[in-house]
Parts: C-alpha cells; sequence; structure tokens
DNA sequence: ATTGCTGCAAACCTTTTGCAAGAAT
DNA sequence: ATTCTTGCAAAAGGTTTGCAGCAAT
C-alpha cells in the first residue's frame, strides 16, 4: 500500500462522519503536502471497487464519502443544507416494498432524503414559499 | 410572460418525464434557437420560487426538473443509471417514521432513491463487484 | 524492462454570474 | 426613465483525464 492510500484511508478511518474528497484531500495534505486531489479521486474510486467504501450524493454541493460500515441513510435539508444519518433500518418497510412491487432494490448506503429538518421548520413554519436562500442552499 | 417562459413552460408541459436543463435548452431551441442555457436555469429558477416547477437530484449526472403535479420520488439505478418514477405513497410510512423521531419532513418530490433495478440485479445476480461500467453509470 | 502510481495541468460538465443591450412598462 | 429580461462570454465548482516521471518489481 502507498503512502497515499495509507494516508487517505487514515482520514476516512480517523472520521466519524461522510467527507467529500475536497475535505478528504485538505486533510490528507495536512500531514503530506503533496498529495494531488486527483490522486484522492482515483484512490476513492478504487476503494469503492473493493469495497472499502461508499459514496453518497447529498443533493446539494459534492459527493461524500464514508467507510463501508454499519449501513445508513442521509436526510438533507434543502433549506439550509445540513445533512444528518439516519438508520438504515428506517428504509426495511420501503426496501421490502420497492422490491415486491418494481423489483427494485434499494440501497441505503447510498440514500440521500431531501425534505426540512426540525429547526428549519420551525423557523419558516407551514410552507412558506421559497425563498433564495432556501434555493441556494440546497 | 415572455418568449422564453413560454416556450420552457411548453416544453415541460409536453413531456411526461423530469428533463434536465440541458434537455430543456435542447427542445426549447428547437423552436426558438437563440435561447441560451442561462436563461433557462433563470427561468426555471424563477419557475421554482413561485410554485411551479420542482426539481430532484437523482444522484449521477445533472439535476432535473417537471412541473409541480402528483409528487413522486425517483429510483435510480446505480449500475445502469436508468431512473423511473415511483408512487409518493411509498414514502408515506417514511415521512411518518421521520417526523415522528427527528422532526425532519419529508419532502417526496425532491427524493432519490438509489439501488439496482430489476435488469441489473437479474444481469449480476448476487452483488457482483462493483465494475466500471457501474462506477460510471451512477 | 515493465508495470503501476503519482503530480501537474488541462479538459470537462453543469451551473452561475457580470455585463451590456433590448424589451416592456 | 426605469425596470425587467436576455444573450453572451467568462467564471466557478466538482471531477476526470493525458502525460511524463518516478517507484516498485
Amino acid at each position: 500500500m502507498t503512502a497515499a492510500k495509507r494516508g487517505i484511508a487514515d482520514v476516512l478511518a480517523a472520521t466519524g462522519t461522510d467527507l467529500s474528497a475536497e475535505e478528504i484531500t485538505q486533510r490528507v495534505q495536512s500531514t503530506r503536502p503533496e498529495i494531488s486531489p486527483s490522486t484522492v479521486y482515483r484512490v476513492l474510486d478504487e476503494f469503492e471497487d473493493l469495497g472499502i467504501v461508499v459514496h453518497a450524493h447529498l443533493g446539494h454541493g459534492a459527493t461524500v464519502y464514508h467507510l463501508t460500515g454499519a449501513p445508513h441513510g442521509h436526510v438533507v435539508c434543502t433549506r439550509c443544507g445540513t445533512s444528518s444519518e439516519v438508520p438504515a433500518e428506517l428504509f426495511d418497510r420501503m426496501e421490502g416494498e420497492l422490491l415486491k412491487r418494481f423489483g427494485f432494490a434499494l440501497d441505503r448506503h447510498h440514500v440521500a432524503i431531501a425534505g426540512l429538518c426540525a429547526a428549519c421548520r420551525g423557523v419558516q413554519g407551514r410552507a412558506a414559499p421559497a425563498d433564495r436562500a432556501r434555493r441556494r442552499a440546497h
């Protein structure tokens, strides 16, 4: 295993959250400044092929990566952009239905559910009209 | 209403599926060649503010747009990239749980569920190792 | 010698923005 | 006159790729 791969693996192991390629690059570069973003993308790709890493699309912005582990889903607030992880078991029922009705095998790792987080629901109450901030955030 | 807006609205009304900004641009340009992509993005933004249009992120590639109507979810195959719409009612149970447990208000319009479609499940059977095509498609 | 990894720079795709011109009020 | 909308071109964000060099075999 090369220095780049070791460094990227270390970063992924050291964090509890999902990281974008850019965040991973920055952290790797804090100890190995010469490692380039393209290498990070290439290594991440390779790790995915090996099943070590999975990624998810959170809707806005960059793809995020994390070590394969306890599968979890993501909820993303379309107003403030915050994302958080939710237990994979929330998807059990839907998984069964999708499989039965459409033959579609849901991937819990990969899911991003959009909506309004508790804080933003409070702020804007019932379905206020979209504002620029909300669109931007998302 | 300006020509650009009318044209874009017509395109959206004439299709039954989700369209990317690029597809919308191409279709609009078939009758009004001078309309630019930036205008399409701006008009789409405005339509969203008005609540006429909603968009969804399908994971890979570009954002897609459609007229606000019967809300539906999307499932996207991570292998072949195909996306299809699924009834919003599939999200009922999950919506309730997310609200109760996390105060999170799911937006059914906006959801993209990843997984393997029936065809691709057949092709690769049980959990074949990821291949380049799959990564690419997604 | 051959193969594989890497850094760099450039390319790419999607989306946004600054600006000056034109249309509508 | 003022305001809104547009086209164009450039920029921006995220990601991929060509290439030459270096490392490991």
